[in-house]
Order: structure tokens, then C-alpha cells, then sequence
DNA sequence: CCAATATCAGGATTACTGATATGT
DNA sequence: CACATATCAGTAATCCTGATATTG
């Protein structure tokens, strides 16, 4: 990690400000702003699971894949759906499965409905270890929790709206 | 790329259901749901902005780079400066600015101030990749035009106090 | 002597492209 | 045959740890 530097000022908003101040209100320093905050939450927080989950051997990845297959029909998906759920590249799915199956955490077994495909089954040791990882996220609050249920209902409307507008889903 | 697929279902609101029935209120669920936002509008951010600033022969970590110089007094600054600026590890400082040298983006100069230290320092050239992706980047409304200014503002906030909660600067 | 600056070597993870074997 | 599923090989990018030379 980069040693912690606290600086004296908010560093997006003086960016914003030398931006608008180059280029004019035109060149959209709002869009700018909330844009690099993004990026920048998106740090602190994959920075903080990944210590969280690290803990119980996992990285935030592999936490995700275990959680979406617990959460799934009798604990077992497709490699191709979980790509889809996960928005990640095909040859992704198969290295994570991988690391997982390594940890015996997962299993593959042959789809009994397409001959072609594997599916990912989460093993008992998986869900334990996923729990446990769980309960310690919900403890951190997720490192949000200098929010409300307001805001985070306000924050994640806002969020929902460019997720859209990208073609998540049908909104 | 993963394959753009269209669910018909927001599967992050589906998941925060999942959590809620799973685990119940004291879970979290609406802080899980604006963290898993953020993740997932990162990643859109990031694959679009790659692609934009791509097409001038750079990575959003190399174009961050070059602003920063770019905004810079007289266009250069020290590389542990720019580590923590940017937040990332001085390794990666070294590599970015490598990259960068070797496409005559930037100069390597010594810093006469400091014997052990060094500036990375923009080239005319660089100057105008810069400021040629950065009007792809605008043109492009950052991905983000789904927003109002007034909206982008309540983003801001709202993700300004997760940043000082997490001690990016002294709020 | 201790601390800071920067680099290098090497490992870990993830993403992607292109090719391939198999099955629908 | 076209298409889908999954894997493999290889490349690229970034981040990190630990060791090192140099200088403040």
C-alpha cells in the first residue's frame, strides 16, 4: 500500500477546480469530480475487503464467485452464468474456480443438462469459510459507514441510474 | 470484454434482497448495495475510459499521470510526489513513468533539489496527447450523463464522506 | 546511524486475445 | 454447418514484498 498521507485538502475538488479553470465549464468539472470520486471510493473499499476477506485466504473475487454460487440454486452454477453474474471474462471464471477448487472450496462437476459446459459447486468447507468472511464485512460496515440508510439509498439511486445508462440491465 | 448482456433484473438489487432474507436487517444490506454499486460503476468507468484514452496510445493510469504533471508547477514533479497524489505504490510510480518515457510522454530529470530524488517531467508532445483524450473524455460526458449537475454534486458529497471517513485528507 | 528516495527482482492476481476440443 | 461452452497458451497491466544503492 501506498503509506497513508493525509492530506490537507480534498485533492478531487482542487482538481476540479484547476480543471474548470483550464478548460472552461464546458469540459463538465461536475462529471469530472463525481467520476474521480468514484474511482477513488472504489480504492479504499476493494483495498479494505480484500484485507477483510484476506484473512480467510480469499481475495474480494473469490469471495464474490463463493457468494454468488451460495446464493444460487442448490449452490451450484454454470461457469458461463457465473461470468454473466459476476461480469467478468470467460477464461476469468475458469482461473478462479480454479484458485478455488485448489482450496477446496468449490468443485467442478460436469452439467448433466448441456454436455458441453462444467458447473461450480461450493463446497461445505466454502460456505463456512464465505460465512465467516461475511460476518467480518458486516462488521467493518462495509467501510461505509459514515453514511446513513438515507444516503445509502440516495447513493445507490444515483448509481443506479449511470449503471442504466451503461446497459446493465433493463432498468 | 465480457459479452454485453442485458439482464432483466438489476442483479445488484437482487442480491441485496438475497442478503436481507439471508441475514437479515442487522446484515447491512443497503450498505452492501451502494458498496457493490460503486464496484460495479468503477468497472463500467474503467473499461470506458481505457477504451477512450486507448485510442491515444494510453491506460487511465498513465493519462491520470500525465494531468497531474500536466497541472503541475512548470509541468513536473518529484515520483514520490506523484505516488501520493495518485495514491498508488512507488513501484508503480517507477513503471508508469518508465511507460511513459518510452513513448516520449515524459522526461526523467534529476531533482536538483534533492540528490536522491527524481522528476518526471511532461513533454510538449505529451502535453498534447493529454489534452487530446482528455477531449474524448469530455466529449464523452465521462460516462456519467445520465446525471444532472445537481446530481453529480449530491454524488460528490455523499462519496466525499466515505473518502474522509477513510482518511484520504482532513475533512 | 537513521530515514527517505527510487530502483530492481520476483511473485501474485486479473484481463484479454487467439486457438482449440467438444457438444448443441 | 453455425454457434455455444470451456479451456489453454501467451501477453499485458498493476500491485506488492524485500533487497539495495544513494543521499539528507
Amino acid at each position: 500500500m501506498a503509506k497513508p498521507v493525509l492530506l490537507p485538502f480534498d485533492p478531487i475538488r482542487r482538481a476540479a477546480e484547476l480543471w474548470r479553470s483550464r478548460w472552461g465549464p464546458d469540459s463538465n468539472p461536475l462529471a469530472m469530480a463525481s467520476a474521480t470520486s468514484i474511482m477513488r471510493v472504489q480504492q479504499v473499499l476493494l483495498g479494505d475487503f480484500d484485507a477483510i476477506v484476506g484473512r480467510h485466504g480469499l481475495t474480494f473475487a473469490r469471495y464474490e464467485a463463493l457468494v454468488l454460487l451460495a446464493f444460487s440454486h442448490e449452490g451450484r452454477l454454470p461457469m458461463s452464468k457465473m461470468g454473466k453474474r459476476l461480469m467478468v471474462h470467460p477464461t476469468s471464471v475458469t482461473n478462479i474456480v480454479q484458485r478455488l477448487v485448489g482450496q477446496g472450496l468449490v468443485e467442478r462437476v460436469p452439467n448433466p443438462a448441456d454436455g458441453r459446459g462444467m458447473l461450480a459447486r461450493i463446497t461445505p468447507g466454502g460456505r463456512e469459510i464465505m460465512e465467516a468472511a461475511t460476518r467480518d464485512l458486516v462488521a467493518s460496515g462495509f467501510s461505509m459507514g459514515a453514511l446513513s440508510a438515507r444516503e445509502h439509498e440516495q447513493l445507490f439511486v444515483l448509481l443506479r441510474k449511470v449503471r442504466v445508462a451503461a446497459g446493465d440491465f433493463s432498468g
